[in-house]
DNA sequence: TTTTAGATATTCGAAAATGAATGGGAAAAT
DNA sequence: ATTTTCCCATTCATTTTCGAATATCTAAAA
């Protein structure tokens, strides 16, 4: 074939072009600066274009290579599919399963559910990702989910696993230095800590009637872990699921009659990925784990 | 990623499935078997699945590698639209033009028109592939195609180069021997020489309101440089271009009557490449020079 | 029975790709 | 003004990958 190029280049291009920088790139891919240097330099010649403009603070994408970017994409996305059909086909329950969940999830629940779980199951690794941008499990950037809405595309298989109360908190001395408001209207004299990503307790009040939006929020944080330490340190007023905020004394639950609506939490995983052995394992486990805890209060 | 694996591995992968054997891909590839025996072995375990059983003569597919060679050409097909997008824009007026036509175009026609190209177009090089199926220009397989039939496609950019009268011919000493066949009914009698894969003389037959079937052809061959050495050997009748038969005294037209449909010349490109200089050049050149050649006799 | 042709597997020296270290430059921070 | 912090490019020793040669096996042909 004539057009051909190696195809790894297409990786290390991608790499680059989402991450702007050959540096950026290298620590994301594992692969060393200089090397994602050749490999862009390497898909330039064969494939006759310049694909970026070195500058002093990064590679600036010419407009071929941002042609070729979109088209690069659905490749990279082809071989996602290649290697999900294979651990789908895949019979050996060892290797390494990803498993994506929020911030909070992964520091606060996961850690004592993996710990028997590895255990249980000798052979399986679990690479955990904790993100709160949604990961695309239908590219396989993860195996298993665990998300706090219910997932709507087709070729994903979920299961509800817990339904997480959530309660209004602040420390006790904020509340003695400031007092504990009872309406709304009083909300809006306090710092309200809010997680920018989520519109689930904008959501929550609509749904018993009022009617807030973002700037109802003092304080905005992009980092569910940040949010919820500004709440520990008594920076405001903030909304936490109970299983989190109780283990901690200082935080005094009040307003209890702002019933936010519960956080579902759910386990997704890839159809494909119903018949690969140590996925399923992984799901099975994870699910039964969760059934088993109590995580209402 | 998790699913990650050398993207390179499944070019080998498909080379091995298409063909059935390490040495068969060997050959295709330019690769050695050893390192696509190499190659194989290293997808199987970074995928975690059986791709082939080994055999005496050859690799045998498993069912998982049937289906990942569903998808792995639907990666192949991204990496090559890749490429032509790349090539579309690349403006450069040298590199390597691949082009694709029959064996008889290939051997007969172009030769002549080839030469005067490469000293006009210094710095471009020329692919030449002749072959009878069809190369995928959607896939990038090559660059320019000559075909004997308008192109369907939307994709595609067609210029009608020629139209060429065919004609009915056998050797002198044939004819002498067996005498000069006028009806359809006298044909039957005769060895007729017939290329398979294409059933352009069926259709010219039709055409006039006459209707025969493969089995009209005493003789039927795969390749149409085969067919008209056997045209020539006085194997029997046969049909051949004008241009082509009047190269040879010793063959002679007859059965002017049988008039069968001129067969068409095309000249194909894919759109993304009108764009590109290189291609462009060879194109118009290739346009020009048959605009300028009498193929009517 | 022997030979041939075609297949995969293995060995090993050569070639290619890689990453740590380093150089150098420009913007941002102090 | 100076330092720090990002970048990218280059160099060189090391690791990885590759292919020629070779061994071995099997079915078919001689």
């Amino acid at each position: 074939m004539n057009g051909d190029f190696d195809w790894n280049l297409a990786k290390s291009f991608l790499a680059v072009f989402d991450l702007g920088s050959l540096s950026a790139a290298a620590r994301s891919t594992g692969l060393s600066q200089p090397t994602l240097g050749r490999h862009v330099s390497e898909l330039e010649t064969s494939l006759g274009i310049l694909l970026f403009e070195r500058s002093r603070d990064g590679l600036k994408p010419t407009p071929a290579a941002l042609a070729i970017a979109q088209e690069a994409r659905n490749f990279a996305d082809a071989g996602g599919r290649i290697a999900m059909l294979a651990a789908g086909r895949s019979q050996s329950v060892s290797g390494t399963v990803r498993i994506t969940a929020s911030e909070i999830v992964a520091s606060y629940l996961l850690p004592q559910i993996l710990g028997p779980m590895l255990a249980a199951l000798p052979g399986i690794d679990i690479e955990l990702v904790a993100t709160n941008t949604v990961e695309n499990l239908l590219r396989r950037d993860a195996d298993i989910a665990i998300r706090m809405v219910e997932p709507q595309q087709l070729d994903l298989i979920a299961r509800k696993i817990a339904e997480l109360p959530i309660g209004v908190y602040a420390t006790r001395s904020y509340l003695e230095k400031h007092g504990t408001p009872a309406t709304l209207e009083e909300f809006r004299h306090h710092v309200v800590i809010g997680y920018d990503r989520s519109d689930l307790v904008l959501r929550g009040f609509a749904s018993i009637g009022y009617s807030i939006d973002q700037s109802f929020f003092r304080l905005r944080m992009d980092s569910q872990h940040a949010a919820f330490e500004a709440l520990l340190a008594g920076a405001g007023i903030g909304f936490a699921p109970l299983w989190l905020a109780s283990r901690h004394a200082n935080l005094v639950r009040f307003a209890e009659a702002f019933s936010i609506r519960p956080m579902q939490m759910w386990l997704v995983a890839h159809a494909e990925l119903r018949t690969s052995a140590k996925i399923r394992a992984v799901y099975d486990h994870l699910g039964a784990a969760f059934a088993n805890m109590d995580l209402g209060r």
